[in-house]
DNA sequence: GCGAAGTGTTACCGTCGGTAACGTCTGCGG
DNA sequence: CCGCAGACGTTACCGACGGTAACACTTCGC
């Protein structure tokens, strides 16, 4: 617009791109995550072809507007994952941060982890993505911390997505009943996690250095 | 009135809505989850309004499908969760019975943990209704668990569906990846859990200690 | 035979995702 | 100053699909 030299054509359209994020983002929120493309373009002051000269198709722009939000998700349970020290509470730091993230917009989250997904048939969406990264940093924690016990790590793919597949579905459950409060929740879900792995840490065979088998450490 | 309340004709519709229900199950094991009305009414051999008079709308359709197999679940569940006597046991035989529906049409699976739910944007679907039925099965049986021994209750609804919700995303990546075989799955997610459980059993009051750390024997 | 009711059809509508084709403003090189 | 390249925006349309109206054929009780 004004003198702003030659942002580059690159750079300015990335900031376009970001703007018709913004307004899908909004109109997602208010009319459901079945706007129609109109819709969603008339929240941007614009018609379709101009949506669909920056996104694919209508799953590419799901997608874009689901990642936004995933990767914010990500990037704050990485900090919690980092920051703690003790086990239990990077546990508790996990579930209160994808809790709360979950409380802060409900339509939103129902959007990400129900319908963006099934909009795109085959394709990977960027959200099975961010879904992958999430058990991905959790399968690799519960790693560290199997063979930190000197246990085979083999089980950490099943127990990481476990827990990630835990705390979805409670977390998409309590958002309508709302029962208890978003501490007590985390709370009882750090109890079952912790306890779990406590017991199996506690009941197995310590030899040490024993890792069964030549299974090298996990991907 | 109408009083032409023949006794076969209730029957014969019922018949017929199951067959519909039958050519509806073979193609969209076949040709995937987003098949179209046409098509569901073609592998029928008929036409699209004979479906509309036997269901409401193409959600109901998809419901209906996704209904018995739900309720094939359910029971093939409660008959786990009755039969077994040992708790571990009872655990164990829950996730394999899971698993082995899960294994044995995963598309179909795909299309009721997935699709169903979200083709009725604000209807309760059966799947809802059935995926409702499984939590409170496991949570009934939880709280059993607990009251027997002696121990609150009131977090039984958050472990069950914390437990279902575990399985359930384990199973949906193991779809994909097939990583270990059913059985070593089953192992370690009854591992989780059970051990989990103990845990908590064992150590009412807890005691909280670094898994690194030399954590004392319990049990 | 005749209406009622069930089974089936064809032909159509409205919506929606997606696209082609056109107009408009801007900035650049001649 | 002219013209042209190209991004931004539009209108008007297509094709697919969910859903429905209207009509035709069989069956059965009266």
């Amino acid at each position: 617009m004004t003198a702003t030299a030659r942002p580059g054509r690159e750079a300015a359209r990335a900031a376009r791109r970001a703007e018709l994020l913004d307004a899908a983002d909004r109109a997602i929120r208010r009319d459901g995550p079945e706007v129609s493309m109109e819709t969603l373009a008339a929240e941007a002051g614009i018609t379709k072809p101009v949506l669909y000269r920056h996104f694919t198709d209508r799953g590419g722009l799901l997608d874009a507007v689901a990642e936004r939000h995933a990767r914010r998700l990500t990037d704050e349970l990485r900090t919690a994952l980092s920051e703690q020290r003790h086990p239990r509470e990077r546990i508790r730091s996990v579930m209160a941060t994808y809790l709360t993230f979950l409380e802060r917009d409900p339509n939103l989250h129902r959007f990400v982890t129900r319908v963006a997904p099934s909009e795109r048939p085959g394709a990977r969406s960027a959200i099975d993505d961010a879904l992958t990264v999430v058990c991905d940093q959790v399968v690799a924690a519960v790693a560290r911390e199997l063979t930190g016990a000197r246990l085979d790590p083999g089980p950490a793919t099943t127990w990481g997505i476990g827990m990630v597949g835990m705390v979805q579905l409670v977390g998409d459950r309590w958002i309508d009943t709302h029962d208890v409060t978003r501490e007590v929740l985390v709370e009882r879900l750090t109890d079952l996690i912790w306890n779990g792995f406590r017991g199996i840490v506690v009941s197995a065979p310590r030899a040490r250095g024993d890792l069964r088998g030549p299974a090298g450490p996990v991907s």
